[in-house]
DNA sequence: CGATTTGTAAGTTCGCTCCG
DNA sequence: CGGAGCGAACTTACAAATCG
């Protein structure tokens, strides 16, 4: 800790400017004995004294003191610069954590960076990619101050805006017998193998979609990454459903995929905006 | 979650000493 | 004797911890 207070630097100033605590109390507004004690607890924080007392004739600098008057005249003036300066986003070192759900950042964030970073110039974006209980406990935390995410029904955190819906979709290959559809049913995606991704949550979410049609699917594989899912799907390892559309589409090995609406009335995914709850 | 307790910092009052 | 500084005791304000 430092041993030290600005209001002792303030005393210590106004009463060598004044030559006593008497009357550096009244410039500062306060009692004559605070003045002497600042004064005393900045000397017993140096170890050494500052003024030499003149009873009934005020004070005078020590040697010491005078060095140290201008360093404290100087603490003074930066420490108010420091509460004059700007703030946030008009800092030259300014940044904002950002996190994004691992699924839905690459088709949406890079774009929304650029926009931020058109009124925002010189503002630093720094990006936490995680599940979405992760990026809860991130915002919790303070580790990061906005998050875009799905709501998956954790939101005990911060301050939850929706921004949009999307809804699931069948994902073939484009040679698959269903890719010639417009639509399909959630019965005849289960018919084949179900291509999942497993993150923590949307699993949950995917499998529910069946369940509440009163079908169970036929999990083949099962992969935390969207471009394996698209990758498996591409070549023929089975179906899957899934919320993010990137586009185009085409896997990484350059197979192309087919998108096909689901026929049923499924309830749709809700894009979240997350803050801290004491977001300004 | 609001009320209460506890600890700490900063201040005031009062009485004292010192000195011109 | 009056002005100035010091120290002890006390008060006030506030934050953190604790409790029901």
């Amino acid at each position: 800790m430092i041993p030290f207070t600005l209001r002792q630097l303030q005393y210590f100033v106004s009463a060598a400017e004044h030559g006593g605590t008497a009357q550096a109390a009244i410039a500062m507004n306060v009692s004559q004995p605070s003045v002497s004690m600042a004064i005393k607890q900045l000397e017993e924080a140096l170890g050494e004294s500052l003024f030499v007392r003149q009873h009934a004739q005020g004070l005078v600098l020590t040697p010491a003191g005078r060095a140290k008057l201008a360093e404290a005249r100087s603490l003074l003036s930066q420490s108010k610069a420091w509460i004059a300066s700007p703030t946030g986003m008009n800092g030259r070192d300014a940044w904002i954590d950002v996190g994004c759900f691992v699924t839905l950042g690459p088709s949406h964030l890079p774009a929304i960076i650029r926009c931020f970073r058109q009124h925002n110039p010189g503002v630093q974006v720094r990006l936490r990619e995680a599940n979405v209980e992760q990026l809860h406990h991130l915002i919790d935390n303070g580790s990061i101050e906005v998050a875009l995410t799905y709501d998956l029904g954790l939101g005990r955190s911060g301050n939850m805006e929706v921004v949009g819906y999307l809804k699931p979709h069948a994902l073939v290959g484009s040679d698959h017998p269903l890719a010639t559809r417009r639509s399909v049913s959630l019965k005849e995606i289960a018919e084949n193998p179900l291509i999942l991704i497993g993150l923590p949550h949307s699993r949950e979410y995917f499998l529910s979609l069946f369940r509440s049609a009163g079908i169970t699917p036929n999990i083949a594989m099962e992969t935390q990454s969207l471009e394996m899912v698209r990758g498996m799907v591409a070549n023929g390892h089975g179906v899957s459903v899934l919320v993010t559309k990137p586009s185009p589409q085409v896997s990484y090995d350059g197979r192309p995929l087919v998108s096909l609406e689901i026929s049923e009335t499924v309830p749709p995914q809700k894009v979240v905006v997350i803050t801290p709850r004491h977001f300004p």
